[in-house]
RNA sequence: GCGGGCGUGGCGAAACUGGCAAACGCAUUGGACUUAAAAUCCAAUGUCCGCAAGGACUUCCGGGUUCGACUCCCGGCGCCCGCACCA
């Protein structure tokens, strides 16, 4: 540990103080100004800031205080996703109140973020736990009830036994719950759901459209929305007149190689299908088989497809071929008509059941010469087909579909694996639904002006499953809003999710009261233009809160088509090969590392090891350099400012220098302006921005120690001025208490934040001569200093000359030479 | 299986449109300063051969295009992430 730190403890705190006193960061709209929307995914107040916040945060810092240096009116707002499970887990475990425990927790985290020095506008702090907030999607609610957006159904949901409540199809993770990790099992269960379907295309199709998103969230998201287009039409059942099953396929081509069909187990059709108590008999045992595999089961590697065999046949209205009828595990009742054709020539899993099965497989497609496979689901022309043979795949599609539809037996059909969003949650930390049961009525929405419905605080608490509400009768019994009646208010509460789908728009006016936000606030300040977080929630925020907006647009509340313009998705940190964890005993924990190094240095750590869309690999050692670095820039100030303060020419600009070391260093100072400036604009590559401002440090030290000496003070303090102020501003939106505190030192009365971002003067970035590689047969044998403006013909004559390339070429032919300006030359040679 | 991404020194990484591979930092080594240490400053540091000047090799592997390839094309290997019996 160094002895001999700048005081980081006492200018942090100044500084945090100064911007909050001073109002620094807080905006309004300022029609005449650009405006730029920077968000950072607000946290949940889980009780302390770890090292994924302080990058998150600092990358977002970073980009704000950039933005306000380059003139834009930057809305840069922090709150808190205050509802959710752990908060009522606290209260389980200690007995505190779950609104007690998030407030402290917002308290406490508040604090910690106040000493990274980030740039908020802390006048527009929101909790979601607030009445105020939640308000305005009760009310939300009940208008998407209106149309058809919000219904309440009975559905088999994923039931997380842990957290004792539904969760979310986005929220099961290779079976389990994505908050506790537990294995999820499924229950029919009431419950509330969000019309998310409604809007899969144009979410779809939005994905094409948004080119400041990760590839990878949008494949991701893609993915989830899984559309896949076929057809869908009607097997009947042989002997049975007026029974038939409706199969969906994306392969109507493939219809003739159809030899039998599948039901999923717990299709109610089965049950008409059922001849006898044998049958009944074999049916069931054979469903309890299917519902008792764990989800480790389902997923096992190569596991083998199970069935039975019903006695009902069917009939392929294609061809006319009577063919057996099975029910098996591999056909699933959630997905499409929850029945299939089976075609095993052509799809791999109804290949598999065949040959388990000894099922006939007919090949409809062409195989390529020298195929070995078995399922064949490439290219071809169509054979076995009746009247599609000799056709393409893609023209036969459409032709089968077009004799189903000529015939009435079927249409063409889009499938979407994507399900309607399930909000309700058996828990008490989350907002109420708006909606009571009257005995009278039936289900009746509140009435919009006793909203809010406030969640009560005097409630049971107990842990023992099933909503803590039910049990508050206060809360629960309630007049029937349409008749006055004695009605039964609704549990369930809402998903945390859903708050945090508009939270983005509340901050726009976060003290409007007349709706959910001021329309004319939102106009200006929407949408995001630069949101920053982390991949885990690729498909769950990132999906509820586009849907949200789409819906908030539809209600007319706003204008906006999608909420987030660009994304940036930031790598975790890593430490010792693993992601922070108590568990791994590898945490760093950032009050510690702001006591012992400062907030600056936390920042700049987290900014310099890695770009911010990759992991970053924690290295104690290399906290240390960042913070070696600022000493040193701390150091170098400090000891020039009497100089520094007797230049001519106070704010920056330098006339050009007369000696030529002068011209060099201050080419070096204007680079860096352009290296930073792209480096941030580009990606945010904000590690090669900070590596370009370190190699700017090092020459001002270079510069100081020798040629500095030689040329008159007067133009060599005002270069050291110009170096000076520029390596502040630049390095300001990284580490801004002690670029701020030296700026002052150095005399300036008003905030370095106030200031505009430099730019590079052109005239200092001219050269007069340039290093060019000479290579004989591309390999580098010599180089040589020259004129910037020689002619090719010039430089290609300088490189024959030269001494060390003459020997490469001596007794050689030259085939030619490429001459690449102020760059390379190459010499190509023949023996 | 499908989709996306990645592979560069001892480590984190850099290299913009094909043009000096390894910037910057960490670690290591040496020197200066010091009674000494720390801090600081200066220097060296891809691998191999060589006393040296210098040379050869090197961006996962194998091919190709090109005067020239980390970068483009073809084939392979390995790793990470997401979804996964989605018909």
């Amino acid at each position: 540990m160094s002895t001999d730190r700048y005081p980081f403890r006492t200018i942090e705190p100044k500084w945090q103080r100064r911007w909050e006193e001073t109002r620094q960061f807080q905006v309004t709209e300022d029609p005449s100004r650009p405006k730029f929307y920077c968000l950072e995914m607000f946290p949940y107040p889980s009780g302390r800031i770890h090292m994924g916040h302080v990058r998150n945060y600092a990358i977002g810092d970073v980009l704000a205080r950039y933005k306000w240096m380059r003139g834009f009116n930057v809305l840069h707002p922090m709150g808190w996703d205050a509802f959710g499970l752990p908060a009522e887990n606290a209260a389980i475990e200690h007995g505190v109140h779950p609104a007690i425990w998030t407030y402290e927790n917002i308290e406490h985290m508040r604090s910690q973020f106040k000493k990274l020095g980030i740039s908020y506008d802390w006048s527009r702090e929101i909790a979601t736990c607030d009445p105020a907030y939640y308000r305005w999607e009760q009310l939300i609610f009940i208008r998407m009830l209106d149309r058809g957006l919000a219904y309440r159904k009975r559905s088999s949901v994923n039931w997380c036994p842990s957290c004792q409540t539904v969760l979310a199809n986005e929220q099961v993770e290779a079976g389990r719950c994505w908050r506790c990790d537990s294995e999820v099992t499924k229950r029919d269960i009431d419950g509330w759901y969000f019309k998310i379907t409604a809007y899969a295309d144009e979410l779809l199709e939005w994905c094409d459209r948004l080119p400041g998103w990760p590839e990878r969230v949008m494949t991701m998201q893609r993915n989830w929305i899984g559309r896949s287009e076929g057809a869908e039409f009607d097997l009947p059942v042989s002997g049975r007149p007026g029974l038939s099953l409706r199969v969906f396929t994306t392969r109507p081509d493939t219809a003739f190689g159809m030899t039998y069909a599948v039901l999923a187990p717990e299709s109610p059709l089965v049950d008409q299908l059922v001849t006898d108590d044998g049958e009944r008999d074999v049916v069931e045992r054979f469903r309890a088989e299917v519902a008792r595999q764990s989800e480790q089961e389902r997923v096992a590697e190569d596991r083998p497809k199970r069935g039975v065999r019903l006695s009902a046949h069917i009939v392929n209205p294609f061809n006319g071929a009577e063919i057996p009828l099975f029910i098996a595990d591999y056909v699933l009742v959630t997905y499409g008509t929850g029945a299939i054709m089976a075609v095993p020539g052509e799809d791999q899993r109804d290949w598999d059941f065949a040959k388990s099965h000894g099922l006939p497989i007919i090949e409809t497609v062409k195989r390529p010469e020298r195929w070995t496979g078995e399922a064949y689901t490439g290219d071809g022309i169509k054979i076995n087909s009746g009247f599609l043979d000799g056709l393409t795949i893609p023209e036969a599609k459409h032709k089968a579909i077009d004799w189903l539809v000529a015939r009435g037996l079927g249409t063409a059909k889009v499938n979407y694996r994507l399900r309607d969003w399930g909000i309700s949650r058996q828990r008490y930390w989350g907002a109420p639904i708006p909606v009571l049961y009257c005995p009278m009525c039936g289900m009746v929405p509140e009435r919009e002006e006793n909203l809010p419905v406030v969640l009560p605080r005097d409630v049971q608490i107990s842990g023992k499953g099933g909503s803590p509400l039910a049990d508050a009768s206060h809360f629960v019994n309630a007049p029937c809003p349409k008749c006055g009646g004695a009605a039964r208010r609704e549990t369930d509460t809402m998903d945390t999710f859903v708050e945090s789908s508009w939270y983005f728009l509340r901050y726009c006016s976060p003290h409007y009261d007349a709706g959910m936000f001021d329309p004319a606030a939102a106009e200006y300040w929407m949408s995001v233009d630069q949101y920053i977080g982390g991949i885990e929630h690729a498909v769950l925020h990132l999906l509820y809160a586009r849907f949200y907006t789409k819906v908030l647009r539809d209600l007319g509340l706003t204008k906006v088509d999608e909420p987030f313009t660009a994304l940036l998705s930031q790598g975790m940190v890593i430490k010792d090969g693993a992601k922070m964890s108590k568990s791994k005993g590898n945490v760093v924990d950032p009050d510690e590392l702001i006591h012992n190094l400062g907030a600056d240095t936390a920042r700049l750590f987290s900014l310099f090891a890695a770009p911010p869309e990759k992991d970053l690999d924690w290295n104690d050692q290399g906290v240390e350099g960042a913070s070696r670095f600022l000493n040193r820039i701390w150091r170098f100030v400090i000891s020039h400012v009497a100089e520094i303060g007797s230049a001519p020419g106070a704010r920056g600009r330098v006339e050009m220098p007369a000696t030529p070391e002068g011209k060099a260093f201050r080419r070096i100072v204007h680079e860096t302006i352009n290296r930073v400036t792209a480096d941030i604009d580009r990606d945010f590559h904000f590690n090669t921005a900070i590596a370009a401002i370190m190699e700017l440090v090092n020459a001002l030290y270079a510069f100081e120690a020798s040629a500095g000496e030689r040329m008159p003070a007067v133009e060599r303090a005002g270069l050291l001025r110009e170096a000076v102020e520029t390596i502040l501003r630049l390095l300001g939106p990284f580490c801004p208490h002690v670029t701020e505190e030296l700026w002052e030192q150095l005399g300036h009365t008003e905030s370095l934040f106030a200031q505009r971002w430099p730019g590079a003067d052109l005239g200092a970035l001219v050269r007069d001569e340039v290093t060019v590689v000479v290579q004989v047969d591309g390999k580098v044998r010599g180089r040589m200093t020259i004129d910037v403006n020689a002619s090719s013909d010039v430089v290609e004559r300088l490189a024959l000359a030269d001494d060390k390339v003459r020997p490469w070429v001596a007794g050689r032919r030259i085939e030619k030479v490429v001459v690449v300006p102020k760059r390379l030359v190459n010499i190509v040679t023949r023996p």
